[in-house]
DNA sequence: TTCTAAGATATGAATATTCATATATATGAA
DNA sequence: TTCATATATATGAATATTCATATCTTAGAA
């Protein structure tokens, strides 16, 4: 029963296995923003960035809003920044734990 | 810069995306447990649960400790508990939308 | 030392992901 | 309609992941 949830859940956190998408997210952070200015900032080819972009969509990362010929994204859910700052601590902690011990074996 | 850390970030989330081991971490929330017995609360071959454990182990999601024979495993940081329900969270919302969408077509 | 139970590792087939490249579609201006 | 710019999609090669199976290692008991 709860099979099909892990299952959603695995899937959705595919999303975020990708160092480009991180970074996209973390460009989105403050705001929408077009896919060129997300490509140009993200250093990446548009047709690669337009790829990640689908899927984050498809995942409900991000939502969209055309303009003309632009097409805005940004987050669909603050508490997916949350969870992105979560995990990003605890890699930093773990971090900053293996540096004092190299420290002290020094 | 930053690309390093978006690196090991994508590393990790790496191991939130099987629902097998979404469902360890589940089973570890509330305390250490033994290979043996995750695998019986798991249903899953005692060999592919370790193969689990040991990406859970080597991306320092748990810690383990052996005790005669048997070792024991635990989430190594309750932040990455909070990260795993924060997205929980998003999914479950998200599904809620969802069906009251469709309340409202039928 | 031998046996048994707990756990870890090696292997390979099936499957999935990522990127570069090429091509398609959509919008607004001329 | 034609053109230019913005965005999306299709394709395939290189790479990575997952599982079942077989094999190893470790710890304690006999």
């Amino acid at each position: 029963m709860n099979k099909k949830i892990y299952e959603m859940h695995a899937e959705i956190c595919k999303v975020f296995t990708s160092p480009k998408r991180l970074e996209i997210i973390n460009l989105l952070r403050d705001g929408e923003k077009t896919v060129n200015e997300l490509a140009e900032q993200a250093c990446l080819l548009q047709a690669n960035i337009s790829q990640h972009l689908t899927v984050l969509r498809q995942n409900n990362v991000v939502t969209t809003r055309r303009d003309g010929a632009n097409v805005y994204y940004k987050i669909a859910n603050p508490k997916i920044l949350q969870a992105c700052d979560l995990m990003r601590e605890v890699l930093l902690e773990k971090l900053a734990e293996n540096e004092e011990l190299a420290m002290r074996m020094s």
